[in-house]
DNA sequence: TTAGCGTAGTATCGAGTCGAAACGAATATT
DNA sequence: AATATTCGTTTCGACTCGATACTACGCTAA
């Protein structure tokens, strides 16, 4: 009986409490939840396939009526733009708009903690992603939840030539920028998990 | 520029809001909401000078008038007890009534977390608890933020014997589990960072 | 074509969170 | 004794959140 898988929870669960306090705080400028910061955030980051309501509500947690409200909230703030998807008149596209992405500039919500990582080693981070990601992918796994990942490690990337890629799954041609963002179809290559280099 | 550091925020930050939404799922039965759960979860592993609600505010990470008014909540449910301090009379002491241990035996919160970390090595897991830790503590110096921990990483813990141990800070004698339960006071020995045994 | 079903997103409701600020009571400090 | 500080509560308004109902669109198949 090892305590340990306990006390990481913990871990986690009091650096997930401060992450979101942090984003309070570094929302309050501009009168924003620690919600919406981590909404932004993730529209930085999403791909072209994933920067939906639903994938945002499956990425944040919560259900899409919420995620409706927030982005109800940043569209008002002008921080988002909203526009319709050209195939499927049901699909919301989102975006951040110039002042979206200049508060992200200016907060830079990640400062406080790329500060506290200070001390530790590049290689124990490594290992620390290594044990997180695995928890995360069979934590997923268990509740049916939504992957997320990049293209690095999804099944339906397929590498044209150096520099052309595409994505099997959409049949669509990506850009090197693309392949390194997140997408909400992601599937894990083979069934094995958690190779990191 | 290594990016790790912000992949593993990225991590911990997935982590915390899946940990939040299983435990509301936890609590959906009693009515609760995560907040709760977690702060169930926390006096029933604060020390006897950690259970209070200006420390478990600050364990969550919320202001004082919130935990007020979740602990208000929790008191009428009837799963906690809360008394006076006979020494300080503006001390509000907190703990779990028979119902709340009953809920959290049930309710076993912590038991997807323990199935997501089952194909994990203990020692990976606990280079990871170390990495972790270490970055909680960086995070607390750097935000003045309170410690907690356990007497045995604790400067002002004393081994008067054997079996018989001692707060230098407060004066009292503690049994041996009291040493192993989450203090407010903590304060680390010495000033290096991240010793795990 | 039309009917039926599923999906993406929105609207509304009520309970509750959250920070901020004001407040009261007990304790410390001077 | 007067003042400051600390612990906890209360109140306020904006917002979250799940649940539910709803609209609009797309798919499928008779």
């Amino acid at each position: 009986m090892d305590k340990s898988p306990l006390v990481l929870l913990d871990l986690v669960s009091r650096l997930g409490n401060l992450m979101r306090t942090e984003g309070r705080r570094v929302g309050q400028d501009e009168q924003l939840q620690s919600v919406h910061v981590e909404a932004l955030v993730y529209l930085s980051k999403a791909n072209r396939y994933s920067n939906t309501p639903q994938a945002l509500s499956e990425y944040l947690g919560i259900t899409k009526g919420t995620a409706s409200q927030s982005l109800l909230l940043l569209d008002r703030r002008g921080l988002i733009e909203r526009y319709q998807d050209d195939l499927d008149r049901r699909v919301v596209r989102l975006r951040l708009s110039a002042t979206g992405e200049q508060f992200l500039y200016d907060a830079q919500p990640q400062l406080a903690w790329q500060h506290a990582t200070r001390n530790i080693s590049p290689n124990r981070i490594r290992n620390a992603v290594s044990a997180l990601r695995e928890t995360l992918t069979t934590f997923q796994l268990d509740n049916e939840g939504t992957a997320f990942g990049e293209c690095a490690g999804c099944q339906h990337f397929e590498r044209l030539s150096a520099r052309a890629y595409r994505c099997g799954l959409m049949g669509d041609r990506l850009s090197g920028p693309d392949t390194r963002k997140i997408c909400w179809l992601y599937e894990e290559k083979g069934s094995g998990v958690g190779e990191d280099e």
